[in-house]
Formats: structure tokens, sequence, C-alpha cells
DNA sequence: TTGAATGCAAAATGTTTGCACCCGG
DNA sequence: CCGGGTGCAAACATTTTGCATTCAA
């Protein structure tokens, strides 16, 4: 469903920066870039699937060595959601804050904003810059815990 | 160094405690235990390596099994710090929250106290009950900040 | 005695690496 | 053309599982 990409960071210009640093514009990665886009929260088992369904042969190597310059390129970014594999999005100014639930293993996302007096608070007593987009909370969704009571 | 284990939650109710539930009180259970006590923070690897300087020869597979078993009754609690194998710590009442540096790798401890206007909103906006337990945050800490500015 | 627990080995997952071949620029 | 990129296979790292043996109760 809906666009692949979000435009403002995607609309072409990723292309041109990867010319500047003196990579090649490939087939895999406009792939796995687009993927990663229409997937959200993919894990590069998940990307390597959506791909083949275009592009039939992609490696799950190549899905690896694609991410990974990606994330360096600052065009997509990982979470670690507690269990198994890390997913990937696409990167976004402010990043985002994901809720994973324990019980249904849903994941919502909540703007930046709600976890600002947390950052505040470590940056002032700890000196400790906290990165917000790589950020997990775990618990309970409405759904799991209206069920469970 | 020190003692293993908290008074508080550990000082030998948790033997009856197992056998009330069935299980058995084995040597291996309990210096898995001990170790995850002593260690604090601790990998399944660095716990079995921790436990054959006392008794050579316990198995990798033991201590997954023996984990997930403590875990069920809440006495040791695992943690995703983002990067390779969860890290074990004795169950405490309130949970802690990690700090991860990205740079050095470090982890420090802070009181759950400071997240606690982030899980009050996410309550109420998303009636999403944060596990302050299984919490990690990443980002950069004071001497790695310093050190890089 | 008896079945829960362990040890061992093999399988399942997830990720990385070496290397020959391929193709974007 | 040329060197970066890909595919493939094998190595790695981590976790799980089947099964025969052992031992706590």
């Amino acid at each position: 469903m809906g666009r692949s990409v979000p435009e403002g960071s995607l609309g072409g210009e990723w292309q041109a920066q990867l010319r500047a640093r003196g990579y090649r514009l490939t087939p895999q990665r406009q792939l796995v870039l687009e993927a990663v886009g229409e997937l959200g929260h993919a894990t590069p088992e998940e990307i390597v699937t959506a791909v083949r369904r275009t592009a039939s042969g992609i490696n799950i190597s190549t899905v690896y060595r694609t991410l990974e310059l990606l994330e360096e390129l600052s065009l997509v970014e990982h979470t670690h959601l507690g269990h198994g594999a890390p997913t990937y999005s696409i990167a976004t100014e402010d990043g985002h804050v994901h809720l994973v639930c324990r019980d249904c293993g849903g994941i919502e996302e909540v703007p930046p904003s709600v976890v600002g007096p947390v950052v505040d608070v470590l940056a002032a007593t700890r000196g400790f810059a906290v990165d917000v987009g790589h950020f997990a909370l775990f618990g309970r969704c409405r759904a799991c815990g209206q069920a469970s009571a």
C-alpha cells in the first residue's frame, strides 16, 4: 500500500549522494531501498523475500551489505526490537520511538516528542545523549492488556 | 567481588519456589543463578564461562534452559542491549533502565523513576503499559561525547 | 524407582567473509 | 577497461532441539 518512500528524504537525492561518495548505483541497491520503504520495520530476511518478487536471485549477503551501506549514508536506520533480527526502515529527520507488545508482537510508533523529557533529564544529569531513533520500548498494548484482564 | 545475590529477593526463598512448582533443585541451577548475581549484565556465554570456573563441564544448552526457567520464576530478567546476545541480571522489584553507549559500549543504569513521565504518557494516550525493566536506551555517554568534541 | 534435568551433537537462525565473475561508469 | 559490486559457498555466532544417560526426590 501507498508510496514506497517519503518524498522529502529520498526524491532522487540519494543516487547522486551515492556517486558523490564513490559508490555505484545498482538495481539491487534501488530495490532494497524501495523494499525498506514499502515494508517498514523489515528484517533482512523479509527484505530479500520482497525484492525477489521483482528481481529473482538477489542474494541475502548483498542485502546485508546494501543495508550497511544505506545506513552509512543515513538513508535507512535499524532498530532492535528485542528478539531475533533487527528491523530496517527509512531514516527520518528525528527518528521514531517503537512500542513493542510482548504478547502480540505488534509494533506501534510514537513521535519522539513523547520521550523528550527523558532525553533532557539524562543529558542534564548524566551527560548522556540519547539516540532516540535507536529506541525500543517493551510492554503490553491496549488490546492485549484488555484481553488478559 | 561481594555477595553473589541481593538478600531481599533471593535469600533462600527460591529453592522452595522451585519445588513448589514441581521443579528440581540442581547444582547447575544454583550456580547459574549465583553467576548471574555476581556478573550482572552477563550473556549466556559469559555465564557458562563463570560457572565453569567452579563446576567444569556445565553445558551451554543447560545454561539457556536454566535462564529460561529462572526468568519464568521471575528470579532473573534479560535485557537486549541492541547488539549480539541479551544480558541477564537478577530480577528486581522495579527493574532498571540501561544506558548503552554506542561508542565505548559501556552500560550505565539509572533508576526507573527517570522514565516515569514517559510511562505515564504512554499509559494515558495509548493504553500501553511499558515494561521498564526491558528497556535499553542508546546514545553517547559523557566521556565519549567529550572525547569526540 | 522414575521422570525431570543434563550433556552432547546436530539442526536451526542470523550474519559475515573470501573469492571468482560481472557490470556500472 | 577497471575496480567496485554481486553471487555463491563456507565460516561464524547464537540459540534450539532430539535423545540417551544421569540423578534429585
